[in-house]
DNA sequence: TGGAGAGGAGAACGTTCGGTCTACTTGGAC
DNA sequence: GTCCAAGTAGACCGAACGTTCTCCTCTCCA
């Protein structure tokens, strides 16, 4: 049986230190590199308790990944209840990202890195992958589509383009420029859809 | 001893089909997923042949990405030899990127997939990942100054920002949107480079 | 003619993988 | 006082991992 919290109600202490463990070290290290007894190793928990709180390695990358969408959705969730202007919400997402990079630690989008370990579609971590980057394209879209202007979809693929870029190589050299670059990018981006707005689309 | 040629100063035979193999199994599946077992199987050739001709599957994951590197180098080479106008060049490898990411098999880019892979700096394989990008970056970098216009880096590090995000994407879902939205963006990045040019940088 | 290089065939190495199992301890709820 | 879930400890499984080994064949070239 799955188990999620004990007796009490309460989230089970060992399963948060597994999650924990696992998406540290899936993250920094990569998910094929990270076997199942490093975890347990570093959760400083045993094998058996493990298999107590999920059905297996698969199981736990897509936790993985939905810990990390969570964590993602969170700073998001908390810009879009400021209720500022839209373009304003825009950039407040950008600086979060750059943020993101710029902070130690950083290796990358987990998302991406998943993907590239897991390319067959099919899969369950594949598809978490690409249900986190759907949500994520849906938000930016419809906050273009606030700001009015020219046709979000394309913008919105603009800003993501740019996001994906800034985030799969923001670990391979240094992160300064590639922030900076990305921040005008998004600043020029909504410069342009707002600008023309009123001449027609291009 | 490590063997490239055989008697005869010829390539040999089985060791191109293992580079050919590798390289197929490592793009399409991922390298860590893929065993020596299917290698020598898939290539038709003995486990002692591989070992005879690559010191070691690090070695021969190094050699996938210079055969990578090599295939890249050609076509920016070629398009470089066609000494056309420096925007016109910066164009036509925009859309030899973009033919690539719509080509079917495609997977995206082999370096960013290397390197979630292999995040250790000081590992073999990320070694070359840097060493193919900073290639790259070097060559927008040379063409975008002879175009004149704006300096020259920021511009280059934008437009190999929008190539990242569009071959880490490419394979995430519809290549279409995705390659029209890169060319666009380096289109407009090109006129904005060479517009500005005689009101000075921005 | 013979030696050396290239390759084939396949067993075997030790290690690690993900996963299962049994036996024991602890601590709170009824 | 009893019961049961949570966790510990650690042996164990078959399979796959990267790697090495021996032995055989073929084909050049000296």
């Amino acid at each position: 049986m799955l188990v999620m919290t004990n007796v009490r109600g309460q989230a089970s202490e060992a399963r948060s230190k597994l999650l924990a463990t696992a998406t540290r070290l899936f993250y920094t290290e990569g998910i094929h590199s990270v076997g199942i007894d490093r975890i347990v190793v570093e959760a400083k928990v045993t094998r058996a308790t493990l298999y107590r709180h999920f059905p297996g390695k698969d199981d736990l990358i897509v936790y993985y990944l939905q810990e990390a969408d969570h964590a993602f959705r969170g700073q998001v969730d908390a810009i879009l209840a400021r209720k500022a202007a839209a373009l304003d919400t825009l950039r407040a997402i950008a600086e979060a990202i750059a943020e993101g990079i710029r902070s130690p630690g950083f290796r990358g989008c987990a998302f991406l890195n998943a993907a590239a370990e897991y390319p067959d579609p099919a899969h369950p971590v594949h598809k978490a992958v690409l249900a986190h980057r759907e949500w994520f394209s849906r938000v930016i879209t419809e906050v273009l589509a606030q700001a009015g202007g020219t046709p979000a979809e394309p913008a919105a693929r603009c800003f993501v383009l740019m996001r994906d870029g800034a985030m799969a190589t923001g670990c391979l050299s240094d992160p300064e420029p590639i922030c900076e670059t990305f921040l005008q990018g998004v600043e020029d981006l909504l410069q342009f859809h707002v600008t023309v707005s009123r001449r027609g689309p291009r």
